[in-house]
DNA sequence: GGACTTAGTTCACCACTTAATACATAGCCA
DNA sequence: TGGCTATGTATTAAGTGGTGAACTAAGTCC
């Protein structure tokens, strides 16, 4: 089934798109180069790079020399066209980071958040945190292509976009026409935390260059990001790769979702921790989660129960993997969020053979499982890149149509 | 990231595919119509339409008379252009069934197989299969389009079209060199039969009109058909959708696939009958499954352990549905599959139940499930949509440029 | 039979891509 | 220094496709 619409000048829109999105992910590239990359003629090439460069969305960068010729001219997407801001609301804090368009982070800005945050706090601090990492780095609104936001919840894209976010106690909040409310006019681009920092991973963690790739976030919650064929996949109302609330262990554990037997209540810190405790039988020590979950990681080596109980977790997280495997078919897991990050380093090899028992073994054999590569807190970078991501796929024409950018909320 | 490829005029083919499509699924439509509906000019509807009536693919349906004004001409995709075969190799059996373009079966062949038939056998059934079907239709080579074949087991799309199918004995066996060896010339397209079947239900069934969407299979083994906006979610080596070996009880029973806790293991006919079995402390009467399975869902009303395999049944597959609603947020499921319906058929509110407590609230809430409304050999029909499907992807375009209908293989 | 309506077609025009060709640059060789 | 060639870039001409506007076709209603 053809999708709908017609097609007029989208060609020439695909073809800026692609050229740019070349040069955005590839590096400096000659016109040549990009003609064979592409399959675009060269004259195409030339006609569509000389009219990015006028609009200043791309430059040159230096020649390379080649024996014996005229020397190519590098082109590449000029860092100073815009910039983006990226908002990661978590479910203690908000920060806001500002970067060029070639991502590089200009200022970035954190505020807490009190526990279950009602809206209007947390848009005060993403306007305020907004106008800060502006301030700081100097920059006028109308230098800024688009925010994006990353939420702890699932988000209802639509002509209204809504987020609900249990954990914080949002239900249907409507976050983009409150952030319009408080007067912010830029472009917004609205996602899940989890999407966006799968997003980041894909471009430039340990998913670069993977078109069908799982990145697997373990904290507190667990979540999933699964790109298809280079696009993260949303399903019909964009809350698709709920991975954590998955069954696991049909009438086993109780989640906080309400339901038992979730994954997220085996490899969620809350549930390895909740497990530990229980084969310990006294309270782990440490203030907060990550405390506790970092003594129980350094417990192990010397401690029966703590080597066990993380054993578990690996066997559970290998079996939820290997279903990821088995549904989606993916070239490549990567394992995130702080928790995962902190199993993986201890625990991979396991994993890997856990999930290697439970997949079945032609998926299994075409997947390679891995770290991420970006730390613990990509989200708000991932989020910066929905605005890019925007540009990138429209071949940056809606900025020349309408230069005011006006409404455009959808991610 | 801008997927691949140029376009020049890929417009023609595309907007060819759009109309072409629109006049396949939503029947006779007037070149009015056409143009409302797709957003197409009337002159490039005007333009399109008559070339594709020239090339035989459509024609004139008759007229609607209109009050006061010219009677707009009906336009239909004309069933004689060309035909399809489908053919289902299954565990037991090779069926090749002839349709014309609008899937009016025209004939029927079934031929028995050896339990693990070696691929030499099926392909021979094969090919005489399609001889006979045409034979018995008075139709020549030269007017079918292609051949689709479902398989039991994943297929891998590529430059060698390769089918792994465990439950057979087949390990990478290259179907299609296999058939061209055996003298087919018709184009080729091979896909796993759970693949095959979702696809009828999509096109013909349950699924109509949903753009994402799950067909679960459930028989002897269990699988999945996951629609991701109207085409069949296959991932990177088009293994996607193996449902049946999820983990869905940890370290639970037994499945073939030689992992513990697999779905298959509880809702494939097979794990229900080992439970009942077991529960019952001695043999199901019956020939076979099917036979025993029958016994088991007849037996329910009076006896309670039977009555009690269902219900933990119904739990178990409402729990597997509650985890595609998490991972994949369709907009409908469909059950389908010989066991899946008789299962359906009796337990469709408490799977419904049962997949409301384990799946989010708001997924869950956009999800309606039902059953599949294909009965139970939809396998061949699917696959004779893949040519058809092919045929409406190109706008029939490849059929003009190069009428010999040469080595196009992969789906 | 004339006014009005709706459906479908024709045509001039514009946008886009490509192939062919012209132009530019640098090293090599005499 | 002046060709010559290899390489890279720009330009032009030709072809294709989509669209809007004018136009034709085929009806109804008074």
């Amino acid at each position: 089934m053809a999708s709908k619409r017609t097609t007029v000048r989208d060609l020439r829109r695909h073809n800026r798109s692609l050229l740019l999105s070349k040069l955005y992910f590839d590096g400096p590239l000659s016109r040549h180069e990009l003609s064979q990359l592409t399959g675009l003629s060269a004259a195409t090439v030339s006609n569509v790079t000389a009219e990015l460069g006028e609009e200043r969305l791309i430059t040159e960068a230096g020649q390379v020399e080649s024996d014996g010729g005229r020397p190519r001219v590098l082109l590449r997407v000029d860092p100073a066209y815009g910039h983006v801001a990226g908002v990661d609301i978590g479910e203690t804090g908000v920060k806001v980071e500002l970067f060029d368009l070639a991502m590089n982070r200009l200022a970035t800005v954190e505020h807490p958040l009190p526990k279950a945050p009602d809206p209007a706090t947390a848009v005060e601090q993403v306007t305020s945190g907004l106008r800060e990492v502006f301030a700081s780095a100097g920059i006028d609104d109308s230098a800024v292509l688009g925010v994006g936001i990353g939420v702890p919840g699932t988000v209802e894209q639509g002509a209204r976009v809504l987020v609900h976010a249990p954990t914080v106690g949002w239900d249907a909040v409507p976050l983009v026409s409150l952030l319009r409310d408080a007067g912010v006019r830029l472009p917004l681009f609205v996602d899940n935390g989890a999407k966006t920092q799968g997003q980041a991973e894909m471009w430039f963690g340990a998913g670069r260059g993977a078109r069908h790739a799982v990145i697997a976030l373990i904290g507190s919650g667990v979540g999933a990001a699964v790109v298809t064929d280079g696009t993260t996949y949303r399903g019909s109302t964009s809350s698709a790769g709920e991975w954590g609330h998955t069954t696991i262990a049909y009438g086993g554990n109780d989640c906080r979702c309400g339901a038992r037997g979730c994954l997220e209540a085996y490899i969620g810190a809350g549930g390895v921790l909740a497990r530990y405790r229980r084969v310990r039988g006294k309270d782990v020590p440490g203030e907060d989660e990550q405390a506790q979950f970092a003594a129980l990681l350094e417990a192990a080596p010397r401690s029966k129960t703590a080597a066990r109980v993380l054993d578990e977790t690996a066997g559970y997280l290998g079996a939820g993997i290997a279903n990821l495997i088995n549904l989606f078919n993916p070239e490549r897991i990567v394992i995130g969020g702080w928790a995962g990050l902190a199993l993986g380093e201890l625990l991979l090899p396991r994993i890997r053979e856990v999930a290697g028992e439970h997949a079945l073994r032609h998926p299994f054999s075409q997947t390679s499982i891995q770290l991420g590569s970006l730390g613990l807190d990509a989200v708000a970078t991932g989020a910066a890149t929905l605005p890019v991501a925007d540009l990138l796929d429209q071949g940056a024409t809606s900025r020349i149509v309408k230069p005011g950018a006006p409404d455009s909320d959808a991610a």
